[in-house]
DNA sequence: GTCCAGGTCGCGC
DNA sequence: GCGCGACATGGA
């Protein structure tokens, strides 16, 4: 059976965008449409029943998000509310990027023309999720990362059973209930099996809870200080996650950011890692917006989204 | 075969 | 607080 949920934007949103904003929709149990403009994953609800969530949007301003869930049973009003809870987490329904516009028409030129509903960036809907995939993004190439995912996903998720097939991403528990030795004989992850294996231990034992990171009354600082305390997590693991809670002051250095700038604004030259995020300094909290966005629109001009 | 990727860790100074 | 090699794996 199929169960249809229609939420409300409260701000300008543009699905198609968020879903082409970063490489997050090609990641498992992410499934795009052909033309990206809407996507599938299964879900592991708390109540353990496994749900094939589709979410598509309608309408231009305030587009509606229409969510189809299909299920066996049927759904309980709180297996609905966590679903809505989920998918809102997801596509950053309640961020509001009202400053960042602003900024936008204020910097002007190209920026004046910056399409309010865009920049919202695709993320999971628990921070555990985030976190492994994060760590699959470091010291490979993105073919890597999304393999890496993929074996996570068909090793450890669970069948939706409307189409087994289809699986959901791993819960910490089932990846610490076998050994580490087992762990890293049946997904090739390299070194980083290690740190997603002790992140998940640690998650199933209780000792690190992941959820006091979205706390947007903890300083910045505070959150990353405590996403580099967990083993594999550096500097640009730490700026990432802090934009995928919704913190955009910090910009992950990494092989992207350095390449995009030294093409850009440095005449193909050396430059060190300070001149470089000099250049954002002026966008405050919006830093990493500037610079994601105007690194997409260099590399993928034609891609703009109206 | 060799190099290195959307880096991070642990060591030695 | 910095510099540097090691790290698993597969694609370029």
């Amino acid at each position: 059976m199929h169960t249809e949920i229609i939420l409300s934007t409260k701000n300008p949103y543009i699905l198609p965008s968020t879903l082409r904003s970063h490489g997050w929709v090609d990641l498992l149990p992410n499934i795009p449409d052909e033309k990206v403009e809407s996507f599938s994953r299964v879900e592991r609800l708390s109540s353990g029943k496994v749900i094939n969530i589709h979410a598509a949007s309608l309408g231009s301003k305030l587009p509606k998000i229409i969510i189809t869930v299909k299920h066996e049973d049927a759904l309980m009003q709180i297996e609905r509310n966590e679903i809505v809870k989920r998918v809102r987490y997801m596509l950053r329904l309640d961020e509001n990027l009202r400053g960042f516009y602003d900024l936008c028409k204020k910097k002007g030129n190209k920026w004046k023309n910056f399409t309010e509903g865009r920049g919202y960036l695709l993320r999971s809907p628990e921070i555990f999720e985030d976190l492994v995939k994060v760590i699959c993004t470091t010291n490979i190439q993105w073919g890597g990362t999304k393999r890496m995912v993929k074996e996570l996903v068909e090793s450890f998720g669970v069948p939706f059973p409307g189409d087994p097939a289809l699986l959901s991403f791993p819960s910490p528990e089932s990846i610490s209930s076998i050994s580490l030795e087992e762990f890293k004989d049946c997904v090739r992850l390299g070194y980083r099996a290690g740190y997603i294996y002790e992140l998940s231990a640690r998650i199933t034992s209780g000792d690190l809870k992941l959820n006091g990171l979205i706390d947007t009354s903890t300083p910045a600082a505070e959150v990353k200080k405590r996403l580099i305390e967990i083993k594999g997590v550096g500097n640009y693991a730490a700026a990432s996650m802090l934009m995928l809670l919704g913190r955009y002051d910090q910009i992950p250095v990494d092989t992207v950011f350095r390449s995009f700038m030294k093409a850009k604004y440095f005449d193909n030259k050396p430059f060190s890692e300070e001149e470089g995020l000099s250049i954002y300094e002026d966008w405050g909290r919006w830093k990493y917006l500037a610079y994601w966005n105007e690194m997409l629109a260099f590399y993928y001009p034609k891609a703009e989204i109206k």
